[in-house]
DNA sequence: TTTTGCATTGAATAAATGTTCAACCAATAA
DNA sequence: TTATTGGTTGAACATTTATTCAATGCAAAA
């Protein structure tokens, strides 16, 4: 016998992992087509016989990668909208939160550009697309509430929510791929000019 | 003898802009690696050898575009600069035509996504990341004094102007990437919620 | 120690694609 | 009408790269 199940579960955990970690920084610096897959061989010290193992193309990765992104973006907005306290506070802890994200974690700016590429370019696999077109407005939906409870509030500026939502996300967006260019370089300005937009 | 001069240069130069035209709208909707040279060929009519006679490479389509996004740019901010009108009114109208630009004119999308997968990514042409590199500050260091002018002025407001510049420039390419991915579904939010940032 | 099941390897395969090039054609001057 | 120049073609070539697969290694059970 072999391996116990657990013990090689285990092992292919990582494995995917190790893969899908890789692929993340490989496809957000490179692009989907330009990523070879000796590129997410060389970097995880992975065979290319084996990554076919863990996932049937190089494609099934990149649509692997783009659901845990929108699950995890999606979550975190379920989770705000939930929490306990006034609109305002929502705003500016999503705010806080999100441009934080961006400076530390450097997967959430590569998440962004991977969701930015998938939505605009063609040459991406159409479940890719598909997942996005379903699960990108959950977020634009929460974030126009939260915006509308904070007009009752009082506190959020008067202009049509759903546009302070583009202007939200939009921004969010640009400055992720800002990060992205410009890595260390990039100085997060002052979020208050950003929330400026919202807030009275 | 052949055609003459003239007559010659204006079907080269009729050719090199309807590959660079085509070239723009596939690098932009698919990126660079992934756009093939038959697709170029099979969207401008013209063969494949042909193409080769105008560009010695795939790359050199690329950098060309490159090379004349940023021209176009930092032209207009120039241009803009120049105007014997008050700092406000530089940014109420840099704004205007900017998300005008967006919404009317797709190239100006198209450049935006451009200039983002160069800056990006590493599968790009030493070149234009070169280009990039040296060209875009001048926009910016442009619509810094702007904004530094109209606090003087007192009519904008007291962030860091560069910082506020950092969010001028990542919020409208922000928007240029949300439209090129929702094409005509796109609705371009008020612009005074965006100028809010920035006027008093 | 031997067997077994599965992870793992990397060379082989097949397909795609950037680039070249020899031949062709069209317009004009002679 | 003919010769010439230079735009134009598309098949051929060379290279790259995703994917497959037969063989190997290895940990645990018998």
């Amino acid at each position: 016998m072999p391996r116990n199940k657990e013990s090689n579960q285990k092992v292919k955990d990582e494995r995917k992992e190790q893969i899908l970690s890789v692929a993340l920084m490989l496809f957000a610096t490179k692009g989907l087509a330009a990523t070879r897959i000796t590129d997410i061989s060389a970097k995880t010290d992975i065979s290319q016989g084996l990554i076919y193992h863990y996932f049937s193309s190089k494609e099934e990765i990149f649509v692997s990668l783009i659901r845990s992104a929108m699950n995890k973006m999606n979550e975190a907005a379920r989770n705000l909208e939930r929490l306990p306290i006034p609109a305002k506070e929502k705003i500016i802890l999503a705010a806080t939160e999100l441009l934080k994200g961006i400076v530390k974690n450097e997967s959430t700016s590569q998440y962004y550009f991977l969701i930015t590429q998938a939505a605009l370019s063609d040459a991406i696999p159409l479940e890719a697309k598909e997942i996005i077109k379903s699960q990108n407005d959950v977020k634009y939906e929460i974030i126009t509430r939260i915006f509308q409870e904070g007009q009752k509030d009082g506190v959020v500026k008067d202009h049509d929510a759903r546009e302070m939502t583009t202007f939200f996300f939009t921004t969010i967006n640009g400055l992720a791929l800002n990060k992205a260019i410009y890595g260390k370089k990039f100085k997060m300005p002052d979020k208050n000019i950003f929330l400026n937009m919202f807030l009275k």
